[in-house]
DNA sequence: CGATCCATGTAAGTTGTTACATGATTCG
DNA sequence: CGAATCATGTAACAACTTACATGGATCG
């Protein structure tokens, strides 16, 4: 799956591993992330399969830089994972959902401290999508007209991410309110 | 995060490593998950941390079955978990954002089929919660009013599960009409 | 009589995390 | 002058997935 991040940022223009990092803990970090290591293990992995080439660029002023460039093959390997129908809907992996199912023993004030703190932090992230992430799109689209087709499905991925923040910090005053009545 | 979802699991009562397979297809199926062969490891590595014991049942009818308990050291090693502050939001995974995200080479008609399909699939998911999760939640605590501060706890699960649900599909109704219209 | 349920696991492989390592440049 | 940015990786470990393997009992 990494994979196809990977060959997805890489399929507009070449880039550098270190720029794929820069993508996957910005723009692609509210659906998929990765650490920096596994991002070059994964390239090597591709350069092997013959799906992207890299080659060295000598640069004065900063360290060389090792550019990646995506294949006729990863092309093709990408548009057609693209184009795969998905029959099954992804899992969820949350463990404040844990915590709070198994939660029973726990003394009703460490309970309410664990979910205002995480409505803070969502409420961050729902601004954060409301406001820079929405404008980062928009100032894109608006310096390159070639990206209007990719601005609006950014823009459709955005709003998910808007709309998800939204239902989780009204579920967590929702669930705030009911602990703090009935637990 | 397995080990915990497994030492959940068995704080209440003994149980089987086939059980505790269903508890995670089932129950816990919406914020955790696990195959069996990742279980049975972890049961192994946690009663090698003296998190839990294991005794052998013998059975007539059905094959013998390995009972596990959690010790009063897994009992502190859970309750400490559940109380640590999660200074984060759990990141999300989700394979079909990935694919919007890198779609702008796709004809409109596959895009619309992933949506729609999508779209019927989380639809179903949502009843799910609506339905047959919110009838056994409140058979349970109906059967046992020991599971009272449980079966709230469980309740408010559930209902992240619905808001989720009911977000995502909102989500997918509002996609479908920008790509009719803008793609 | 075929599918499903009960019940437990091993082996191999892939993916992902954490820690470590280096070193120049630019900005405040 | 210290922190952040640019830039690339290795090593070790932990987590997770997929495939394989077995075999009786029950249900339709």
């Amino acid at each position: 799956m990494l994979k196809y991040v990977l060959l997805g940022g890489l399929s507009k223009q070449p880039v550098t591993g270190y720029q794929l990092k820069q993508f996957v803990d910005g723009s692609s970090r509210h659906f998929w992330h990765a650490q920096t290591s596994q991002i070059y293990r994964t390239l090597n992995a591709l350069e092997t399969a013959g799906l992207l080439t890299s080659e060295i660029q000598e640069q004065d002023v900063r360290p060389d830089r090792r550019i990646y460039q995506i294949t006729a093959a990863g092309q093709a390997d990408l548009q057609a994972w693209l184009a795969e129908p998905m029959t099954e809907i992804a899992p969820t992996k949350d463990a404040l959902l844990v915590r709070i199912f198994f939660s029973a023993q726990l003394d009703k004030a460490t309970v309410l401290t664990q979910l205002r703190l995480q409505r803070s932090l969502h409420q961050r992230q729902l601004n954060l999508y409301q406001n820079e992430i929405a404008d980062l799109i928009s100032t894109q689209v608006q310096q390159n007209s070639a990206l209007k087709r990719d601005g609006l499905l950014w823009e459709i991925t955005r709003r998910n991410g808007e709309l998800a923040e939204e239902a989780y910090v009204r579920w967590l005053d929702e669930a705030i309110e009911r602990i703090e009545i009935e637990f």
